[in-house]
DNA sequence: GTGCTAAACATATCGCCGTTATGCAACAAT
DNA sequence: ATTGTTGCATAACGGCGATATGTTTAGCAC
């Protein structure tokens, strides 16, 4: 029963590995990423992988993680506006902003880029569905101050998510070209769900256009 | 200048090729895809994926292109019904089957699943924006006969099929569990933005919950 | 301080991959 | 019949993830 501690890993190792493999995943895209280039790159040989991650699968697992929680602290860094149906627009472009500016990690988590036989297990995807909270969160103000109909909130927050990955995956597959790119499509999506998915139906008198311009008026008074 | 024509390739070695392909891809994954697997499967040497296909890539290319042709044969086998609004569901639902009909080829396309350093051109990405061809007529469709109001066709073709890849990829990826899964969140997300980006703003007396019915009672006709 | 043990790590190797060099058989042109 | 070109099998190359094996080092008992 004597418990003997050899020799510790250094966590400083442990982060600087999964920093180059981030970097060489950013700069070179999926198929740089082999434990020879990072370990090379780190000085140590390719067992650092195993020692520290249990093989390739184990690094780019937590690669995904610190994906997930950099997406996670993007989104919660944006709730201020005092208006719910801008927040959800905020939310919406913090979330795409962060998707383009990691395309291949964004890829890696959500679109299960196959990279060597890695596969995201079922707990990895609840750390992606955790995204939602915020929008759910959000959903729910909207409807608590009576911009929204009193629908499903989950149901609503799933299709702004819905049409935001789709938007962005398309953007970064090069399918959303000049004039009908990401930039052109992105607000008038939003819109459009807001009013068909999210918008009070009591006011009867009121146009879907009416409806529209309003939560354009308020998108474009966050633009800047 | 004297031009000599030796033996000629067998075009039937080559639809092999491709279906072995793409049967492997489709019930092993993409990590099954491999030169030795396929020519072994064929009866060939790994020489036949070079002779005929220039390499790995160049295979891989083909069958994506079969795989934007099928689409669009999915797609264009859809127009029926008397109803425009009622067509683009269907042409949604169609698109939506198609891509759950063949998982990883639908990656391979659209996700940009790398495929041991595959990338596609311009000129294949083409292939898939040509897809939204249908869909756009549809719009026009909807348009002509007063159902949509006549905003920019293309853009609202561009928000459905947007909406509908989201959904399909994520769908695909796991993210979408019960109860809201892809089935309880199609039709609905689609409802939401012909709501929202389509329908007739100038029917004010209208209420956005009365468009929607009146779109969800002509899908409910459809569902069969 | 001195062993002892177990973990960290380097080295070498395995089986796989895509790709390429080489060689030979097959066929069209002459 | 000869010749040249191409199809394609064989074998090899470099690189990959993973593993087996040996070596070094850190921590504990004494």
């Amino acid at each position: 029963m004597s418990k003997v501690s050899p020799r510790r890993t250094d966590p400083r190792t442990h982060t600087a590995l999964i920093e180059i493999a981030a970097a060489l995943l950013a700069t070179e895209g999926p198929q740089a990423l082999s434990t020879r280039r990072i370990t090379a790159e780190a000085g140590t040989s390719t067992m650092a992988v195993y020692t520290y991650f249990g093989g390739m699968s184990g690094l780019v697992r937590e690669m995904v993680h610190e994906g997930f929680q950099r997406l996670q602290r993007h989104l919660t860094a944006v709730r201020s506006t005092s208006d719910p149906v801008s927040d959800m627009a905020l939310l919406g472009r913090a979330y795409r902003l962060n998707a383009l500016a990691n395309p291949h990690l964004y890829s890696v988590m959500f679109g299960g880029a196959s990279l060597s036989g890695f596969s995201l297990t079922d707990e990895d995807r609840q750390h992606g569905r955790y995204t939602l909270t915020g929008v759910v969160e959000c959903v729910a103000h909207c409807v608590s101050v009576g911009r929204f109909a009193d629908a499903d909130v989950a149901h609503v927050a799933h299709q702004m998510w819905i049409a935001t990955h789709g938007l962005v995956t398309l953007e970064l597959g090069g399918y959303l070209v000049a004039p009908l790119d990401g930039d052109a499509l992105f607000d008038p999506q939003l819109v459009a769900l807001m009013v068909g998915a999210g918008d009070r139906p009591e006011m009867a008198a009121r146009s879907v256009r009416a409806s529209r311009r309003r939560i354009e008026r308020e998108l474009s008074q966050q633009a800047g």
